[in-house]
DNA sequence: ATTTATTTCAACCAAGTGGTTGAACCATGA
DNA sequence: TCATGGTTCAACCACTTGGTTGAAATAAAT
């Protein structure tokens, strides 16, 4: 294996990726990929043997690159939940800022192969045998018990942390795979928008901060992480 | 055109309908939906001219019935926003708790059709003669500045309405577009998943009020409206 | 009853699909 | 130099796809 190999597997992953985001796996066409590497399509059946395997790579390194670095955030303990919020959405989003397809594509095909989460998140969270002492099964016991901590002692809202997870993660992907829709309703420019989502992660911040907070300690964090800037004057 | 001429139509309408929701269209297959519907592949030919057609009149109907009743409540001026928030949200979700797929199918096409979103609001949302006065071609004009006039009055927090909005309808759909991730990671059964997006109408209400109000007119809100009964207890 | 128009279908077709073949190409090393 | 092995390709193949045909069944009209 040359490494003039490795390039043209890359190439040919870096096409895939494109159609498969683009098209989805039932819209995309081998030929198609084919084209975008610049190169006959034979090559993606010598490299990767046929359309689906060439789809599980991708999809996997996909999944991975943008759940692995979540779970590494939200299950690690010495980090409090508001740590964990302000490292996650700003990660997620620059990873979505970079990777705008992804989001959309991941959720579509979980959708049409729902079988397919549980050997993903198998694959991309294997259970570290350092931490198998609580729920190994479940990535996000830290977080969610760390909030029950808070509300016991009066810091945050009653409210059901399994409702404010999903809220959050809706906050987030929202404007990546509903991109057309708000840019549409909103009539901006690909530039515009763009400044909208960097502003947005701050936002999105803040919106969690209200959501789990009680406002007087909200108010009080704040002072205590002046550097933190949350919500910017627009 | 006799009374079972209908019939056949709308039974192909719902065996289209379903086929679209679960593949898409380019995963979708004319056999598939003839199959469905229980008749010849012929039929569907014979009364939709092709699958895009076919296709065309799904969208469109689907498209309309989430959001005409959207526009309409988000344009209607004799509605506090308070109020606008409350009956949308529910509306959204029931709608979408009766038609789990509609989300993700309207936006995955319209990711790979950009140019459909622009029809479709024409088609969906016409301009009504009688209020051309202000924006005509923004459906969410009288939200939007009602939310600016609260914000002056010192109501609400100093936020920006586009990301609110946001930040909204991600909180609304993404329980449904992710629904198989969230059942996953909560090994909820679909009656539990059931009960929890029926609860969640709730609490999404109650995050855009948190987000959207200062805490003590929230709170004065909600004494003075006690029949709003927002985050029961759990 | 007989004509006429609509509705249904099995069989078919051309184009496109993922995937294969067999030969050419090209770097490497003996 | 010439084998050897991996790499590239045009042409091809079996099968699926959306869409069509022409005729049979059915209903409606005269």
């Amino acid at each position: 294996m040359t490494s003039k190999d490795k390039n043209t597997e890359q190439v040919i992953k870096d096409a895939a990726r494109n159609v498969f985001q683009r098209e989805g796996f039932s819209g995309a066409r081998m030929q198609a990929i084919a084209d975008e590497a610049g190169m006959n399509k034979m090559m993606l059946h010598y490299y990767f043997r046929s359309k689906q395997h060439l789809f599980d790579v991708i999809f996997e390194e996909d999944y991975s690159s943008l759940m692995a670095p979540l779970a590494v955030i939200l299950r690690n303990p010495k980090l409090h939940v508001e740590e964990q919020i302000i490292t996650f959405v700003r990660g997620y989003h620059d990873t979505m800022i970079e990777h705008p397809r992804l989001p959309l594509f991941l959720i579509h095909e979980f959708a049409k192969n729902p079988h397919k989460i549980l050997e993903m998140a198998q694959k991309v969270i294997p259970v570290s045998k350092s931490d198998e002492s609580e729920h190994p099964q479940l990535s996000a016991t830290t977080f969610m018990d760390q909030i029950e901590d808070g509300i016991e002692k009066g810091h945050y809202n009653d409210i059901d942390p399994r409702q404010l997870a999903v809220s959050m993660l809706g906050m987030c992907t929202h404007a990546f795979v509903s991109r057309i829709s708000v840019q549409t309703a909103y009539e901006m420019s690909d530039d515009e928008y763009l400044k909208f989502l960097d502003e947005r992660k701050e936002h999105v911040i803040d919106h969690t901060f209200r959501i789990l907070m009680k406002p007087d300690y909200y108010q009080n964090w704040k002072e205590l992480n002046p550097n933190e800037k949350i919500e910017p004057k627009t």
